[in-house]
DNA sequence: GCACTCACTTAGAATTGATCAG
DNA sequence: CTGATCAATTCTAAGTGAGTGC
C-alpha cells in the first residue's frame, strides 16, 4: 500500500491541508517517471499466411499488411460489413499502400481476408495452450513491465500510472453510428510525445534514436505523458491511477460540492418552479431544462460538431424530435415520452409525468420548429451552468446526476435494508438500491452473450438443490421417528443442521438468481465508480457488519480507501 | 457571444484472470 | 487437471466544463 501515509494526511487535513500545499492551481511540486511504454513494432507475417485479391495471392508491403491485420483481426466483428467502416478503411488503407498495390487493390470486396484471419485465431487458440512455463514467463515479463514504468513519484508518494502503455494503433471503433469508425488510428511514435515532469526529476530518455516532441514543466496539470491522436484530433494523456493521492482528494472533493447542493437543492427546485413563469424565454427553457436535469439525471448536453462524431444528446442539445407530449397516457397527465440517444449512443427511452407548467412550456418551446430543431433554443450549458454557478458554488449540471445518485443510494438502502435478513439477503438489497441508481442514471450494458444460458444453469442449480432439501428433509423425520423408539437424539440434532445448512444454500442461490435476472441490461459498476459516494456505502457494511469486501473489490477498495478511512456507521451523506 | 483548446471525468465493451464443477 | 463461467481488469471513446482570444 504505497498509500497510506496520504490517506491519513488527506482525512485530517481536509480541503486546508490541500490549500495550504498547493495554492491555485498547482497540482505538484514533484513529479518524476519513466516515460510511457509504446506498443511493440509490428511483426510481420509468416511467409505461408496469404493474402488475396480478386482470387489471386498477392504480397503486400509491410505498411499495407499492417494494415491489412487490423482489418483481419476484426474480420468476425459486424463493424466490417458496415458501409462507412469500410469505406473510411479502405480510404485510409490505400493511403498506406505502395503505388503498385494502389493501382492493383481497387475494391475492398476483392479483398480476402479470411487466411489471415484463421492465423490469428490460431495464433490466439496457441496462446491458450501455452504451457504453464511459457504463461509464468510472459507473466513476470508483464510484472516487470508494470514494476519500471508503471509507477510516478508525486511529492513524496509512489503512485500507480493508470495507462502507462500508449494505445496501439488500429482502427479506430466509435460507439454508435460514428461518422469516423472504420479509419486507421495511427501508430504513436516518440515524436509526438509531451513529457511532463518536475524541473528537477530525471527527465525520461526517450528510446534509442528518437526525440520527443517536448518535455514540459507544467505543475498545474496532473497529466505525465500527452500526444495528440489523429481521428479526432483530440489529446490524449496518461494519468494516475484513481488510488492515487490527486484522484482521490478531487473525487472527495466532488462529493462535497455534490453534499453542499443537498443543503440548497430545495431552493433551487422552487427557484426553478418560479422560473417556469418568466416573461423571459430564456429563464423559461434553462428551468425547464434544469428540471429535467435534476428529476431525471439527465446529462448537460454540450454542443458537438456535426458528422465528426456519432449524434447523441443531453439535456441542452435534445430536439423536438426527441420528445413527444401526451396530454394524457395510461390514465396519467401530462406525460412527456423521451426517445434519443445519449452518451455512447445508449438509448434513453422513458415515459414521464411531468407539471403541468413544464407541460405547457414544451408545446410553447415547441411551436413552430421542425423535428430537427433543437428544443430549447435559447439556451446551452455554458449558460445553464453560469446560472448554476450563481445559485451555489461550484455547481454545475453534473453535480445534479452526482447528488441524485448518491441520495437515492442513501434512501433506497434505508428503505430496503431489513435488519433480520443475513448477510446474502442484504446484499442483494444493497445491489437493489446501486440498481435503483443505475436505473436512474440510465447505465446499460448488452445482455450478456451466454445470459440465458447462464441463467438455465443457476436454475438447474436450484432445483437440484430443492431435491436435496427435500431428501434431507425426509432423513431428518425418519430420523425423529427414530429418535422416539431409540432415543437417539444425536442423529436428529446432525440432521436438523443438515437442513439449516441446505436451506441457507438454496436461499443463497434464490438470491443470486433474483440478482441475476434483474441486472440482465443494468449495469452497475459506473454508479458505483464515479456516482455513489462511497462513505454511504461503507457506512452501511459498518452498520450491518457486512464486510467491505462484499461490496468493493480489491481495485474498489484501493480507489476508495480514503472513504474507507474516513466514514463512520452514522455517515450521512 | 462564440469558436476553439485543453484537462479531466465518466462510460461500456473487450480481454484477461480466478474459481469452480466435473 | 481442464474447460466453462464469472468477476476483475484493461482499454479507450465520449462526455463535461473551464479558459482563451476575438
Amino acid at each position: 500500500m504505497p498509500n497510506a501515509s496520504f490517506t491519513k494526511r488527506f482525512c485530517r487535513g481536509a480541503l486546508r491541508w490541500e490549500e495550504e500545499r498547493y495554492p491555485e492551481g498547482i497540482k505538484w511540486k514533484f513529479l518524476e517517471h519513466k516515460g510511457p511504454v509504446f506498443a511493440p513494432p509490428y511483426e510481420p507475417l509468416p511467409e505461408n499466411v496469404k493474402f488475396y485479391y480478386d482470387g489471386k495471392v498477392m504480397k503486400l508491403s509491410t505498411k499495407a499488411e499492417e494494415v491489412a491485420t487490423f482489418f483481419a483481426k476484426m474480420l468476425d466483428h459486424e463493424y466490417t460489413t458496415k458501409e462507412i467502416f469500410r469505406k473510411n478503411f479502405f480510404k485510409d488503407w490505400r493511403k498506406e499502400m505502395t503505388s503498385e498495390e494502389k493501382s492493383t487493390i481497387t475494391s475492398l470486396s476483392k479483398c480476402d481476408f479470411t487466411h489471415m484471419s484463421q492465423y490469428f485465431k490460431a495464433q490466439t487458440e496457441a496462446r491458450k495452450q501455452m504451457s504453464k512455463e511459457e504463461k509464468q514467463k510472459i507473466k513476470e515479463e508483464n510484472e516487470r513491465l508494470l514494476k519500471e514504468y508503471g509507477y510516478c513519484v508525486m511529492d513524496n508518494h509512489k503512485e500507480r500510472i493508470a495507462n502507462f502503455k500508449i494505445e496501439p494503433p488500429g482502427l479506430f471503433r466509435g460507439r454508435g453510428n460514428h461518422p469516423k469508425m472504420g479509419m486507421l488510428k495511427r501508430r504513436i511514435m516518440p515524436e509526438d510525445i509531451i513529457i511532463n515532469c518536475s524541473k528537477d526529476s530525471k527527465v525520461p530518455p526517450p528510446p534509442p534514436g528518437h526525440k520527443w516532441k517536448e518535455v514540459r514543466h507544467d505543475n498545474k496539470v496532473t497529466w505525465l505523458v500527452s500526444w495528440t491522436e489523429n481521428i479526432q484530433g483530440s489529446i490524449k494523456y496518461i494519468m494516475l491511477n484513481p488510488s492515487s493521492r490527486i484522484k482521490g482528494e478531487k473525487d472527495w472533493q466532488k462529493y462535497e460540492t455534490a453534499r453542499r447542493l443537498k443543503k440548497c437543492v430545495d431552493k433551487i427546485r422552487n427557484q426553478y418552479r418560479e422560473d417556469w413563469k418568466s416573461k423571459e424565454m430564456k429563464v423559461r427553457q434553462r428551468a425547464v431544462a434544469l428540471y429535467f436535469i435534476d428529476k431525471l439525471a439527465l446529462r448537460a448536453g454540450n454542443e458537438k460538431e456535426e458528422g465528426e462524431t456519432a449524434d447523441t444528446v443531453g439535456c441542452c442539445s435534445l430536439r423536438v424530435e426527441h420528445i413527444k407530449l401526451h396530454p394524457e397516457l395510461d390514465g396519467q397527465e401530462y406525460v412527456v415520452e423521451f426517445d434519443f440517444l445519449g452518451k455512447d449512443s445508449i438509448r434513453y427511452y422513458n415515459k414521464v409525468p411531468v407539471e403541468k407548467r413544464v407541460f405547457k412550456n414544451l408545446q410553447l418551446f415547441m411551436e413552430n420548429k421542425q423535428p430537427e430543431d433543437d428544443l430549447f433554443d435559447r439556451l446551452n450549458t455554458s449558460i445553464l451552468n453560469k446560472h448554476l454557478q450563481d445559485l451555489m458554488e461550484g455547481l454545475t449540471a453534473k453535480v445534479f446526476r452526482t447528488y441524485n445518485a448518491s441520495i437515492t443510494l442513501q434512501q433506497q438502502l434505508k428503505e430496503l435494508t431489513n435488519p433480520d435478513d443475513n448477510i446474502p439477503a442484504k446484499i442483494l438489497s444493497y445491489n437493489r438500491a446501486n440498481r435503483a441508481v443505475a436505473i436512474l442514471c440510465n447505465h446499460q450494458r448488452a445482455p450478456p452473450k451466454t445470459f440465458e444460458k447462464s441463467m438455465m444453469n443457476l436454475q438447474s442449480k436450484i432445483d437440484a438443490k430443492k431435491e436435496q432439501l427435500a431428501d434431507a428433509r425426509r432423513e431428518l423425520k425418519s430420523a425423529k421417528a427414530d429418535a422416539k423408539v431409540r432415543r437417539d437424539e444425536k442423529a436428529v440434532e446432525s440432521k436438523k443442521k443438515a437442513v439449516q445448512r441446505i436451506e441457507e444454500q438454496l436461499m443463497k442461490l434464490e438470491v443470486q438468481a433474483t440478482d441475476r435476472e434483474e441486472n440482465k441490461q443494468i449495469a452497475l459498476s459506473t454508479s458505483k465508480l464515479n456516482y455513489l459516494d462511497p462513505r454511504i456505502s461503507v457506512a452501511w457494511c459498518k452498520k450491518w457488519g457486512i464486510p467491505i469486501e462484499k461490496i468493493y473489490n480489491k481495485t474498489q477498495r484501493e480507489k476508495f480507501a480514503w472513504a474507507i478511512d474516513m466514514a463512520e456507521e452514522d455517515y450521512e451523506f
